[in-house]
DNA sequence: AGTTGGCACTCCGGTTTGACGAGTGCCAGC
DNA sequence: GCTGGCACTCGTCAAACCGGAGTGCCAACT
């Protein structure tokens, strides 16, 4: 159970069987790795695993395949992540240095994760609801409709088109400019919807009409976890790579269209926090066939969304989950200097 | 050649070849559409439509598939545009009646319409370059921090942070927030950026480098194509469908990560006019087993930007073209009103 | 002239068969 | 506890095989 060599064993099936994608066995194993031992000792070893249960051999005579569990023992206690070479790094901070705004940021970083691992990658945009609002702007457009523009403390602008019963004049909008900013600016957007909705009763009656006007789609906004769901993805064409179709790629790209899905598949990990989901561990039967690599990011452990990877059970984990962190780190760090 | 029958029997093989993705032999065509002639007659236009290139037998003893040319004719003298049911129409008129902003337009479009032809759909974001300047916004989120938004005619928000190197007070602002209006509202963004290059030679000169500040970031969003880029794509599932992997799969999910290349391919056909590229008629020679339908939409025949699907050489062009016409009519109103 | 039934021919696709070899489990000996 | 040897299992690959769908052509019929 605790033997260091059985252990050993396992790491290079999974190493093998990732890199070849085919069932490997006993001699093979010896050649490649310099265990130091015969064949026949190993398939001893191996016999002992196939019992609890970490490998599988698909048919007899054929080599081992590792499991689930097998995989879960591998990340756990087997695996050191990789290093990032050089060059990768750079990569990484001269591209997302050049990010101009926060959607650029996201569709960046989701394009490179899917690069680095050759996988396909999904970045969830950062939560609205645990940001505040920095300020809220109105535009007239005409005397009668009004751009509301709301700015959070992420980065992320939301703009909604509000049309009045009656025109408004350009000092009467100032004054709502005011008052709106006043209740909900610095404050997180949940408490800001409330204090909003108070408004109306506030103001001065020939002003009623307008600011409900105005509250109301400004209320909607900040209450509309629409946002919440988004997520990026990319990658999709190493899809292609993968072996069994019917069993890994259609459920997966089935999965890919339902952004709620990929949100759960995700997970809430921690800032910091990597998850690795193998296989049936997640939360979908029909991707048993399939690992999640995933973390949490956000400026100084505070969770504001999630990244990561999604691909076969047999994957590159160490490589996996260096990518994931080390994306995953410089994004916290840009939404952090963003915001000051 | 303008034989009646022999376009009846391509059109027979044409149906039949897209319905059951076999190719399709005399007997059964006789059996399935009411020709009223035999098998050996059939067989003899067969031989002649295949002798003008409209046909092909992938070997001796198959049935017959439609080469490119042959779905050529087809969708040019053969199709009629498959009517959109009531169901439909209310579907596509509801959902979209329900986006709140532009962004929620494209990607419900996107969505509707991949579900509606259960074939890929690509909508292309409305471009920047042929719209007009609505308004510009400045606000001070700290005394050297600006934002500054840009509001385009299309609805579009484009925002960008500036740090000045001074800070600057409230009034100044103002000051500056009516001149870059007055000369950019309303004009086309080209325009707006020459005419904005020359406003820090005008100002005060306290003002000079706020404004020199400002009008950067205003230049450089108002010339930045990259928006011109976007592109929504939803439906890849449906990729699922498809028979061959290595062929029509893989180079199709590779072309979908590289947005350039969908633009390419969604081409630049006016408002309500329906382009049909089969097959090799295309720009990518990879992309030879791939079909695209595609038009323009914007308000007016003023071209914003273009729409469409893509699908397999083998794909149900009449309901293809129907759908991708309708939603793209529903856009362009959609877009029409929310700029009255 | 155009259409039809008949017929011989071709060739694909699925299935069967058999040889091969990789891999195993077990055992006896070190 | 490790190792070499050995008999055995079973999947894979290739060749061989066969049935059937579909064709082209031709002679006869309308």
């Amino acid at each position: 159970m605790v033997d260091d060599r059985k252990l050993d064993v396992l790491r290079a099936i999974v190493e093998d069987y990732v890199a070849t994608e085919e069932p490997v066995g006993s001699k093979a194993l010896v050649e490649r790795h310099g265990l130091g031992v015969s064949p026949a000792t190993v398939r001893n070893d191996m016999a002992a695993l196939e019992d609890e249960g970490y490998i599988h051999q698909p048919h007899t005579s054929a080599g081992r395949v590792p499991t689930d569990k097998g995989y879960r023992l591998f990340v756990d206690k087997l695996a050191t992540l990789k290093p990032m070479s050089v060059a990768e790094r750079r990569a990484i901070s001269t591209l997302l240095d050049g990010a101009v705004d926060l959607d650029d940021v996201v569709q960046k970083s989701v394009r490179l994760l899917s690069q680095l691992t050759r996988q396909v990658a999904i970045v969830q945009y950062p939560t609205l609801s645990r940001s505040t609002v920095r300020h809220v702007e109105l535009v007239a457009l005409t005397p009668t409709r009004l751009m509301v523009i709301l700015i959070l403390s992420t980065g992320r602008v939301e703009q909604r088109l509000v049309e009045l019963d009656a025109p408004v004049v350009d000092t009467d909008l100032a004054e709502l400019r005011v008052a709106v900013n006043q209740v909900s600016a610095g404050v997180q957007i949940a408490a800001a919807a409330a204090a909003l909705g108070e408004l109306p009763d506030a103001v001065r009656p020939e002003q009623v009409d307008s600011t409900r006007a105005v509250v109301g789609v400004l209320v909607e906004a900040m209450s509309d976890h629409r946002s919440d769901e988004r997520v990026a993805v990319s990658g999709t064409a190493n899809l292609a790579r993968y072996g069994d179709f019917d069993t890994a790629v259609r459920p997966l790209l089935e999965a890919l269209e339902e952004h709620v899905v990929l949100l759960k598949l995700l997970g809430e990990s921690g800032v910091d926090a990597l998850t690795v989901r193998i296989g049936h561990e997640g939360p979908y039967s029909e991707l048993a066939a399939t690992s999640v690599v995933a973390t949490g990011y956000g400026p100084q452990e505070f969770h504001l969304g999630s990244l990561g990877v999604v691909g076969p059970t047999r994957m590159d984990y160490p490589g996996s989950m260096a990518a994931v962190r080390a994306v995953a780190r410089y994004v916290s760090r840009i939404l952090d200097e963003g915001n000051q």
